[in-house]
DNA sequence: CTGCCTGCAAACTCTTTGCACGAAT
DNA sequence: ATTCGTGCAAAGAGTTTGCAGGCAG
């Protein structure tokens, strides 16, 4: 006699659950849901640092390679093009630390309020959470008759180890 | 019958010593102090607001044209030449909104720690004093291993009175 | 005179966009 | 069948750079 199987756990975890939520930001809108879209949203939310679109069109066609397509199926303009859509439903971040080109981070929780601290030494980018940065751009901004939309610290600084030993210990 | 005018102040006022500083740095660095370089230098400590660099060039045009010279002895390239030098030294702060073009602003007092509060409705920015940038960068940035450089804080937000009125008192 | 500075224009980087074809609903 | 999405390539904005001639020191 066969053995019952152990039930399986339906629970959803984070990772459907974004899936989910970009899809129906889609649906939302009114937008498609395309295989192009789809690997690029799973490039994106594989990351585990922040990266250029560069990077997320370079990645995205690993993935489209991967499942036996030519890796030109994916465009640079798509990707330019559906960043803005997974930035207004809020499954990325975008950081723009005035280098000319604009770096992406999956937003896994929402709400934070997060630092920047670049490393001049390795270009590095490093998020802090920030709490009280809420505070006080509402408070400023109400002095001025305004209401926050969104506000970043960001903090420049050059490496100790390196000042000392002329090599950053973040990439040799 | 005519009032007194009022004494005329005549303690010298900050613009002398900025341009001596500019040419000081100029000198250390064994840079020559040109026609060009001075008329920039002027166009920008004149101005009040942020600034970018084709305002700049324009504004470095009308003064030369005002000293009976063509317009075009100053040109674009040198304008992107200056900048650096006068951001390096001190005389102005570059101040990166993430909208494409860069800003500047003369830096009339050093060490102070600014952030700048933009208005999404009128595009106007608003400097603000943030006293507690300063230790906080250095809090992060120390747990990191890194010494700060320099920091800023963004907020942007919308306008309350363009909300309701749908038209920002500082634009019309 | 020497060599830095300049204007010009082309190059560059990142991003956006017009168009005709292709695919999702 | 429609309509939206896509790739391509060109355009766009802002900034940088190579070069030959010009001017400061």
């Amino acid at each position: 006699m066969t053995p019952v199987p152990p039930a399986k756990d339906t629970r959803p975890v984070s990772i459907p659950s974004a899936r989910e939520k970009f899809e129906s930001y889609l649906a939302k809108k009114g937008l498609r849901v395309t295989k192009q879209r789809q690997a690029i949203f799973d490039a994106a939310l594989a990351q585990k640092e922040h990266f250029t679109a560069e990077q997320l069109l370079d990645h995205a066609r690993d993935i489209v390679e991967r499942a036996g397509k030519r890796r030109d199926s994916i465009s640079r303009a798509t990707v330019y093009r559906t960043l803005p859509l997974m930035t207004e439903s809020a499954l990325l971040r975008e950081v723009d630390i005035g280098s000319g080109e604009k770096f992406y981070l999956p937003n896994t929780q929402e709400n934070i309020q997060l630092a920047q601290v670049v490393c001049l030494d390795c270009d590095r980018i490093f998020e802090i959470s920030a709490p009280f940065m809420e505070w006080y751009g509402s408070t400023v901004s109400s002095k001025l008759g305004l209401s926050p939309v969104s506000q970043r610290l960001q903090v420049s600084a050059r490496c100790n180890v390196f000042r000392d030993t002329a090599s950053c210990p973040r990439r040799g």
